[in-house]
RNA sequence: GGCUGGGUAGCAAAGUGGCCAUGCAGAGGACUGCAAAUCCUCGGACGCCGGUUCGAUUCCGGCCCCAGCCUCCA
């Protein structure tokens, strides 16, 4: 039995899909105006892991995942950038899904786009107003009567009195009250809009999740997720959008990815002090990236430094090591040890810090018995690589992983989708060179000549190149 | 001020009322021409103060510190 956190009731609970078999999943994405930082790829990778997760214990996911492609930065960054807001949204949805590839993250089933759904926000906003959950203002915004919905503040524990005395927000005197929030915002003078029976605009941030989650799953799904920062208000509005509209509870389960943080601070971009993705894949593998990540609970805060980073490269590079040179053999269902510990962490609110741990136990038991027992070191390899697989690491063949080759081909066990090369890491030396000077060096040591042996050594070191001398022979792998 | 979540060994990160987390780094040994990798062994933890208990890092109470939300943010 899974068992989630459920931000709604803050505690664990056996997750019961709402349909026998079936799990319907909507992820608040990305407003699309910049290049995606670590932050979002937390998100991107914690419900990739959730989904994969979800489908390895046999459920059937329809994973929807939105994309936010009209809002106030996307309007500014386009005005900067003297370019029309469709081929803004469109080059950054086209990086968006070049990081996430990049970083093992499969396709979401959906991707709506809020401007495709238009329709579905304009008429949800009207059975709003019908029901006097939302009125017009003067100046023809629209907005929720927050106060008309008793729930409000269930999500995020804040009650509505509360939320008055701590008001920071400037107090709009469109507003019935400043708690109030706007379902859809008349257009300014050059501004984009579109035609309502409220007058032209554009629709407000909220509805436009309420409109596409149910759009394409319905008024009731399984479960709902994004960074903890959309906890309130983003998905507190949502729940009394879609609960005032349809009378039907909204989500079971909603889940909240923790923050990365940069020297004990929130990453976040007002403060600055983001990494995009592209730029941490000009230094690290995207697989160690991934392993950064998931080797950590999902909703704890995760510090990014550097020093991280290179730790869980050497990590990494542990588990590959272990696989290496081991052949792919038959490997029966029946579960071991392993993986029994494995899915019982996973089941248990996807703890996949000690999932990842399952995995250095395996690559443990075959460096043991690599000179012992071959063919229980190939099984347990097997076994190692599909348990990878389900976190969506280890597929590549071990030595391409260690020499740092460009990604060429997965060798997957279940992925059905494929993954296109983003190798972005300049070596200092290429591979030509290196084996020629294991060539040179072959030969020295043959000849005793130590000196000039480890002469070739220490210069491949310096490149940041390793060797290793094996009973078949000299090999490399990148530092 | 209100509401969340945290404080675990040099670093990272799980977890548990008594019995090994795990990874990186470190010490000793094996292997190696020397290394690297690997294996064997090892040290070192649970913010502070009380309480419950035969026994608490783990439960309870108080305190201190940190981050986050209450405004756009994944």
């Amino acid at each position: 039995m899974i068992q989630i956190y459920n931000s709604l009731t803050r505690k664990k609970e056996p997750f019961t899909p709402i349909t026998p078999g079936e799990v319907k999943m909507y992820v608040c994405g990305m407003t699309v105006y910049d290049y995606c930082h670590l932050g979002h790829a937390r998100v991107m990778v914690g419900f990739d892991m959730i989904v994969r997760y979800l489908r390895a214990r046999g459920l059937k996911v329809t994973y929807v995942r939105n994309i936010t492609d009209i809002d106030d930065k996307i309007i500014k960054r386009a005005a900067e950038n003297g370019e029309d807001i469709r081929v803004l949204t469109d080059r950054f949805i086209g990086a968006m899904h070049e990081d996430e590839r990049a970083l093992g993250v499969l396709p979401p089933d959906a991707e709506p786009r809020a401007t495709e759904h238009m329709d579905g926000m304009l008429k949800m906003i009207g059975v709003l107003q019908k029901k006097d959950y939302a009125y017009r203002a003067a100046n023809a915004d629209v907005y929720y009567r927050v106060r008309k919905f008793a729930r409000y503040g269930t999500l995020s524990g804040k009650s509505v009195d509360d939320l008055q005395v701590g008001a920071r927000v400037e107090v709009d005197e469109q507003k019935d009250d400043p708690l109030d929030f706007v379902l859809w915002k008349a257009a300014k003078p050059g501004e984009p809009l579109w035609d309502s029976p409220w007058g032209p605009g554009r629709p407000g941030w909220h509805i436009e999740c309420s409109a596409m989650s149910m759009d394409c799953l319905g008024n009731h799904f399984d479960i709902h997720g994004g960074g903890m920062d959309l906890k309130f208000p983003h998905h507190e509005n949502e729940i009394a959008q879609s609960e005032a509209a349809t009378g039907e509870q909204f989500v079971n389960t909603w889940i909240h990815v923790g923050f990365v943080r940069v020297n004990e601070e929130k990453m976040s971009k007002s403060l600055g002090n983001f990494f995009t993705v592209r730029e941490i894949l000009k230094s690290y593998n995207a697989e160690v990236v991934r392993y950064f990540i998931l080797a950590s609970h999902y909703r704890s805060p995760l510090d990014y430094s550097d020093e991280s980073l290179d730790q869980a490269k050497s990590a990494l590079a542990r588990l590959y090591t272990a696989l290496k040179d081991q052949p792919l053999v038959s490997v029966d269902a029946a579960e071991s040890k392993y993986e029994q510990a494995f899915f019982g962490a996973m089941d248990d609110d996807f703890n996949t810090a000690v999932a990842v741990s399952v995995l250095f136990d395996l690559a443990h038991e075959i460096n043991r018995l690599k000179t012992t027992d071959v063919s229980g070191a190939a099984t347990l390899a097997v076994r190692l690589r599909r348990l990878g697989d389900i976190l969506g690491l280890l597929h590549r063949d071990p030595d391409e992983y260690l020499k740092g080759k460009p990604r060429v081909y997965e060798r997957r066990l279940t992925d059905t989708v494929s993954v296109t090369d983003t190798a972005k890491i300049q070596y200092e030396m290429s591979e030509q060179r290196i084996e020629e000077l294991i060539c040179e060096r072959t030969a020295a040591r043959q000849a005793k000549n130590w000196s000039e042996s480890d002469r070739i050594r220490d210069e491949l070191m310096a490149k940041g190149v390793i060797l290793e001398d094996g009973a078949g022979g000299t090999t490399w792998r990148r530092a």
